[in-house]
DNA sequence: AAATCGCCCAACCGCAGGACA
DNA sequence: ATGTCCTGCGGTTGGGCGATT
């Protein structure tokens, strides 16, 4: 068996695309849907190589792509997403409804990578260009680029974060409770300062990385990780938290929120034990603890995606059921 | 008005990996 | 078990176009 070549035939066009190209393209899509695109050209009477016929149907033609300017929100999104995932652009648009990997992947090079290095943040890695955070960098934002929320913005952002996280860590706190013992989420989440932060301004994912990134030796610092990662994982769900939760296709969102936290998560623990082999075990008892607090976060995020992919009907307890068993929980949150 | 420059983005390229025979 | 097909992905390219000289 000897394989044909795809783009390489001769005689197939390559360039830009003519509307009469796109008309046949679109006229064969609609009639046969998508797929099979090594022999499209032909049955479409195209002479182009299959591949270049996928991608201007997914990239431009396709009846549900959003034109024109990203929003601020789209912007402060794809960064946020970027912080998490990387260069992972089909991952990134899959959260950006009408919006293709080509289309962000392109923002991302022209526009926004531009914006973060004027700002001093490395878009590769979004610390500081000056090795210090990117959320407390040597000058001041300036608002007129990247993250354009004034004050009261923040304030109000942070304020119904504060509720959010709540929920978030009061729905956690419910499964934590019933499989190993409420008492140490209590004194993990009572045990003093770190928690100050959590009501202070929005922590990016960007920001969590720094941290378990930079982790060398286990002290009280650390602790600020876990709490910000789940204050990202609240700030992904906000707009999950806030909508109606009678709709099942909210529910899709959580987990795509959740998976995102999964894999944060993940990447968490494996530099805790990948930074060097005795680490893990070198942990002092209450640093132990907290780990394991979060090794059974990751535990019970991964587990409710996995009953929701198993389940054809959602078995999420809607927010509004949520067991507020734990409603002290808002306390800490000033 | 013509030439040059720089930016933007649609399209291409090569690779990876799952499905299938 | 092996090789090909097919699709998706991320990186790169180059043509179009507006701005500048």
């Amino acid at each position: 068996m000897v394989r044909t070549p795809c783009c390489r035939a001769e005689g197939l066009k390559k360039g830009a695309w003519t509307h009469e190209e796109d008309h046949k393209l679109i006229a064969y899509v609609q009639l046969h849907g998508e797929g099979g695109w090594r022999t499209l050209p032909d049955k479409a009477g195209l002479r182009r190589c299959g591949k270049s016929c996928r991608l201007r149907w997914a990239n431009y033609l396709r009846p549900d792509i959003k034109r024109g300017e990203f929003s601020q929100e789209e912007e402060d999104s794809i960064i946020r997403l970027h912080a998490i995932h990387g260069n992972k652009w089909s991952a990134i648009a899959r959260r950006l409804p009408g919006r293709t990997d080509n289309e962000v992947k392109n923002h991302w090079n022209t526009h926004i990578k531009k914006r973060l290095i004027k700002k001093g943040i490395d878009p590769l890695t979004h610390k500081s260009l000056n090795g210090k955070s990117s959320d407390h960098p040597e000058t001041p934002p300036d608002k007129s680029s990247v993250h354009q929320d004034d004050d009261d913005q923040k304030s109000n952002k942070n304020n119904a974060l504060g509720s959010l996280s709540a929920r978030f860590l009061n729905r956690v706190a419910n499964r934590f409770g019933k499989r190993i013992n409420q008492s140490v989420l209590s004194d993990i989440i009572g045990s003093g300062d770190p928690f100050t932060s959590f009501t202070t301004p929005t922590t990016s994912a960007s920001e969590c990385e720094k941290s378990s990134s930079s982790f060398s030796k286990p002290n009280s610092s650390d602790l600020l990780i876990n709490e910000n990662m789940i204050l990202d994982a609240t700030s992904l769900s906000s707009s999950t938290f806030s909508s109606d939760t009678s709709d099942p296709s909210v529910y899709d969102h959580i987990f795509d929120d959740l998976e995102d936290m999964t894999a944060f998560s993940s990447r968490f623990l494996n530099d805790v034990v990948s930074h060097d082999d005795e680490d893990f075990l070198m942990l002092d008892e209450s640093c132990l603890e907290k780990t394991s607090f979060m090794r059974e976060l990751t535990r019970i995020l991964q587990d409710d995606k996995i009953e929701t992919t198993m389940c054809s009907d959602s078995r999420v307890t809607p927010i509004s059921e949520v067991d507020v068993s734990f409603e002290g929980i808002d306390n800490w949150f000033g």
